[in-house]
DNA sequence: GCGATTCTGTGCACCGTTCTACGTAGAACG
DNA sequence: CGTTCTACGTAGAACGGTGCACAGAATCGC
């Protein structure tokens, strides 16, 4: 069809031999200065680099994929739309490119063929490692990708994992936290709001939050009061169905929502059909977005510390590059943001 | 047995050249069933298509990037906590991933260095095209980078570029419905809120919105009442600055804001201050993003069909890679969103 | 029946780097 | 003054694909 090809290259590319030429050197020796190397005298450094800046040189990226690095990292998000996602991503994107690194990311809609083909795509593109950020894929998948290229995640807890490295926010103790200070408040009525999981896969940062508001119900004696109430995630009359059983009659004194993504529009749902929040619904919910913060939401939330997270995954990353053989498994410590909503 | 006497070591990465060998054809042949070239039997493909699947081999992007195409393009965006941003982008996704191509994207931070860092970057890795989105970049850069890389630019009115192509919102009709539907309802002190502007660019849709508000109020026979009112967004005491100024007394009746970004929390602080809306403030704000649609919050708002935008910008950098020379400036129309607040 | 014209598949020269192996000049050594 | 080091620089083979030029087989036209 289109057989019209145009070689629309008026300038020739400046390539390595270019700038070899330009300087008088070796295409090795020009490499060499490039990847500061052994065996370069200063006098050939300043004569290439010279070159290099009067002709607005570039290394290209897929050359050097082909033998070397591409010191460029991928990162893979669950979705776009998760204002925690964004602090996460602020805090890899600063230790980056402060180690000179480059980021690319994409992103995986929680669907793990999706997933897994958006990480064979980082494979295939060279990059240097891949932080994967609340990722749904299971532990024997991610040991096999982890195998290919160093894998650094956040949210997916299995610290028995060896091929790969994990920073997390103690999602247990975020529960655990969340439950104590209803109860301080004197609430026993306390239910938790979460997803639907068909297996619910103890890696899951769900599954945690999960453990860790039983036990906490367990421990103030309240075990008699656990209440998980689930919403599937992919159900289109999902918002629908919690419109439904906020003004069923049927809630709880108290709730403990998996995120300000449902946290917010449930907070909202209940205002709206007459319910006074804290009066006749307290809620506590997870992430501490600023859309909870807004004064007319004003949701006490969970806050994960996202930008830190991103920050340690990096430099997890960076390190298991650099040679490290041993996995590292790190996990912080949550903090509530208190408001009015309890 | 099947000693191996050619280089093609066993346990390294499976190649083009490990597929060829194994379905007993050449490299070329390979090659062809992989782009669909010319020149290919049924049986051949056939073949090679089994032992592809067997094997599982992915090809290398870096290399093919070396001489052909890389089959994925880059996505440039200002922010990523903008949700009309993921709007877009679920757009561009959708319609790339149809055509067969892989999206990798980078974020930006709204700084002109930063974005042609990262535009410098993605020709680097030989992305076959870039879409931006609502980026910075002046008139003069992007014609250069356009003359390098096929771009298709989103949020960037400038109709006369010959080198690239665009999509926008008509930004000008935006707020002249807002302005109009405000007017329809009797409002006269009507004021715009806006970025603070050291140059108010032209193609900026910021500038462009500002147009559309002074047009329809000049329309209207209210030039009198035009006031806009800045807020810098690099401005660390932003948020404090807004706030005394909704308590200031000296506010139009109401209020046409750039985006859901300043006018959600405007709301939330009006409301927050005693103040009713619409009843003493009425607001009409832009982007139509989901928390505008809570009911708590349940502010009006200009859409603009996001995922149209990213869908359209994706058509032509398609059409632009496979051939086209000319370029393509294309506008859709928004629309409004009715809600409580005015 | 024979040259001309498709149709298929192959060989090989790239693409722009990195990296190993090696050559060479000058300094240090005995 | 010859020999060994050391430091610097170079040549050339990868890396994993693409795509041009071409050869051999099959089909066609007359």
């Amino acid at each position: 069809m289109a057989d019209n090809l145009l070689p629309s290259a008026p300038t020739g590319r400046i390539t390595i031999r270019t700038v070899a030429e330009d300087a008088g050197v070796s295409v090795a020796a020009v490499s060499k200065v490039l990847r500061n190397a052994y065996g370069v005298s200063d006098a050939l450094r300043a004569k290439v680099q010279g070159s290099i800046d009067r002709l607005g040189y570039r290394p290209s990226v897929a050359a050097r994929g082909m033998r070397g690095q591409t010191y460029t990292l991928g990162v893979l998000l669950v979705g776009i739309d998760n204002p925690f996602l964004s602090q996460v991503f602020r805090g890899i994107n600063q230790e980056a490119s402060q180690a000179g690194y480059k980021i690319l990311m994409a992103v995986g809609a929680a669907k793990m063929p999706i997933e897994a083909a958006l990480i064979e795509q980082m494979i295939d593109n060279r990059m240097d490692g891949i932080i994967l950020v609340a990722a749904q894929i299971t532990g024997k998948m991610l040991e096999t990708y982890a195998r290919q290229i160093p894998i650094s995640i956040i949210g997916h807890h299995e610290p028995s994992g060896t091929t790969f490295d994990s920073v997390n926010c103690d999602d247990i103790e975020g529960a655990r936290i969340a439950v104590r200070a209803l109860v301080a408040r004197g609430y026993r009525d306390i239910g938790m709001v979460s997803l639907a999981a068909l297996k619910p896969k103890d890696p899951d940062v769900m599954a945690q939050r999960e453990i860790g508001y039983r036990a906490a119900m367990t421990e103030a004696g309240l075990s008699d009061a656990i209440r998980v109430i689930r919403f599937d995630n992919d159900d289109p009359d999902r918002a629908a169905k919690q419109r439904a059983w906020i003004t069923s009659g049927t809630l709880p004194r108290a709730l403990f929502c998996w995120s300000d993504l449902d946290g917010v529009p449930l907070l909202n749902m209940a205002r709206h059909s007459g319910l006074r929040v804290p009066e006749d619904l307290a809620i506590i919910a997870y992430d501490d977005s600023p859309v909870a913060a807004l004064p007319l939401i004003d949701l006490a939330s969970i806050d994960q510390k996202g930008d830190r997270l991103g920050r340690y995954a990096t430099q997890a990353l960076l390190s298991r590059i650099a040679g490290r053989k041993v996995s590292e498994h790190r996990l912080i410590e949550p903090a509530l943001s208190v408001r009015g909503s309890f």
